[in-house]
RNA sequence: GUCCCCAUCGACUAGCGGUUAGGUCACCACUCUUUCAAGGUGGCGGCACGGGUUCGAAUCCCGUUGGGGACGCCA
């Protein structure tokens, strides 16, 4: 049984999901769902001017990529319809009617233009421009008059002289706002359409949303919605205003340089589980030490307790780790599944079996687009330099890398059946008998295989996969560049 | 410029009048180890500043400074 909690996601189709939008979307499924109830989804698309083709499409799949799904909304619809702003018009229209009945708003004729330019002005002269509208003083019938002649007109907000406007908000607490500071906005535009100012007030109320959720970039205009909830008589909604997000050095994310969307992340090759569970913790906290979250488990543990005031800096790194962290606790088919298209970028040849590529290589994955650069060697021995031999700490020099190649291919000249126990054993008792380090030993084999200093497995590991005429011949490879 | 909000390690944060200020990422060291990771152990590092209030302040109040946001016929 839902209870009556309902929250929103309202975003604008502007082509792609914001990593701090994809958040709010997460806390105002989280803040429903935690309480049984609804999820609803609008798209605010009341801007013709930014319209982008395809971005509801871009909203609907991330959505239901990473399993934030509503109750209602466009697709699905819902009793409240449309969901949809620019097919709710004759709504707004209605309500503007209304407001300006009750005194709330007042038809302006002034016209862009002018209004441009007293903004400029004011801004070259370093002043905050706050425009004294002359139409807040029209004689309403006068107004009406004019508006019935076909004169174009926007409707405006008209904010109380004097006082102050108070509203509570549920992070912040208690904010107050003097009313000369409000500007009379402009609620209905000339072509009709509603601003945000006054669309997301109208359709919170008619929607029954319970609480509002949305970033703190609202949170100084909230007071002007309040008025207009009052002007109405409308219940006023519990309000969540979130800590924005931001890059390292107090810059926003950008779309540009490809760290604000979550396509961006996803087609890098971060998994959407730790790209969800990274953004829940930014800007909120459990109140335990724990860090991994599912997001069924977020469900049943969120709490707008959690969450706090100050803006939130994107910290790559820590994605990074997370991402790992969610890589390395996948069982290994899902993880190959996943790792598949980024290990034949790099792995053209047939003979080498990708599964066992994939398990050597998991447990190292921070991101899985750097898979190829960490395999692709298996597909072509890479030209390397005989300096690769050289290596202090494992004690290996020209010299002993070369005497030691020679007894690899001596021994693995020998093996009938080719695994990596087999391998291990054959390479292990040389070892043994030689009284040496396993290092010393086999890190000339490692870089023969390999043309690498670093590799995801060892030696033994590599030469399994490689098989074996591969092996020797990369073995020979690596005794005539010794010799 | 005006208004609003915020302020604990480099980053995310716990803390809500009495704590050796805790955890995670990053970093460093050691360890494990057939390289590198991962793992294990340890370490570095913080209450922005100045005034109050109080027997006692990271915690409450004021100011300063710093940061963020708003001031569009954008959302």
């Amino acid at each position: 049984m839902p209870s009556n909690i309902r929250t929103r996601f309202a975003p604008s189709p502007t082509g792609y999901m914001h990593i701090g939008n994809l958040r709010t979307a997460l806390y105002a499924y989280l803040i429903a769902r935690s309480q049984n109830g609804s999820f609803i989804l609008r798209i605010e698309d009341t801007d013709q001017e930014r319209l982008v083709e395809g971005s509801v499409e871009v909203i609907y799949r991330t959505l239901q990529l990473v399993g934030l799904e509503h109750d209602e909304g466009p697709d699905i619809g819902g009793p409240f319809g449309p969901y949809i702003q620019s097919q709710r018009k004759d709504i707004y229209r209605e309500w503007a009617e209304k407001l300006i009945a009750a005194g709330g708003a007042y038809h302006c004729f002034c016209s862009k233009e002018k209004l441009e330019s007293m903004r400029k002005e004011a801004e070259s002269k370093g002043e905050a421009f706050k425009y004294q509208d002359p139409c807040r003083e029209l004689d309403p019938a006068e107004a009406a008059k004019r508006v019935k002649s076909g004169e174009p007109c926007v409707v405006r907000q008209r904010i109380p002289r004097g006082g102050a406007t108070t509203f509570e908000d549920l992070v912040y607490g208690s904010v107050t706002v003097e009313n000369d500071t409000l500007e009379d906005g402009i609620l209905l535009k000339s072509d009709g359409l509603p601003t945000y100012n006054f669309a997301n007030v109208v359709d919170d109320h008619l929607m029954q949303i319970s609480h509002v959720i949305r970033g703190s970039e609202y949170l100084s205009s909230a007071p002007k919605y309040n008025l207009i909830y009052q002007a109405l008589g409308w219940e006023i909604p519990a309000y969540i205003h979130l800590p924005l997000i931001m890059k390292a050095a107090g810059k926003k994310l950008s779309k540009r340089e490809g760290d604000a969307s979550f396509e961006d992340f996803y087609n890098k090759g971060y998994l959407k589980e730790a790209i969800i569970n990274y953004i829940a913790l930014l800007g909120w906290n459990p109140k335990d030490d724990r860090e991994i979250f599912s997001l069924e488990e977020l469900k049943t543990i969120f709490s707008v307790s959690g969450l706090s005031k100050s803006p939130a800096i994107f910290d790559p790194e820590k994605l990074n780790w997370m991402n790992g962290e969610y890589v390395r606790r996948m069982d290994s088919e899902s993880f190959f599944r996943a790792a598949e298209p980024y290990l034949k970028q790099a792995i053209k040849r047939p003979d080498i079996d990708l599964r066992k590529v994939a398990a050597l290589v998991q447990q190292r994955t921070v991101v899985l687009s750097d898979i190829p650069g960490r395999v692709d060697f298996l597909d072509q021995l890479p030209d390397y330099d005989q300096s690769l031999f050289i290596n202090k700490k494992a004690k290996t020099d020209l010299a002993n890398s070369l005497e030691y190649l020679k007894i690899c291919l001596i021994e693995l000249e020998k093996m009938e059946t080719w695994d990596h126990e087999a391998i291990k054993n054959a390479l292990f008792k040389v070892i043994e008998e030689k009284g040496i380090k396993a290092n010393t030993f086999l890190t000339p084999l490692r870089i023969a295989l390999s043309g690498r200093e670093v590799t995801p497995g060892g030696a033994t590991e590599l030469a399994e996969i490689l098989g074996k005429e591969e092996t020797q011949q990369r073995i020979k490879n690596g005794i005539e560049k010794l010799s």
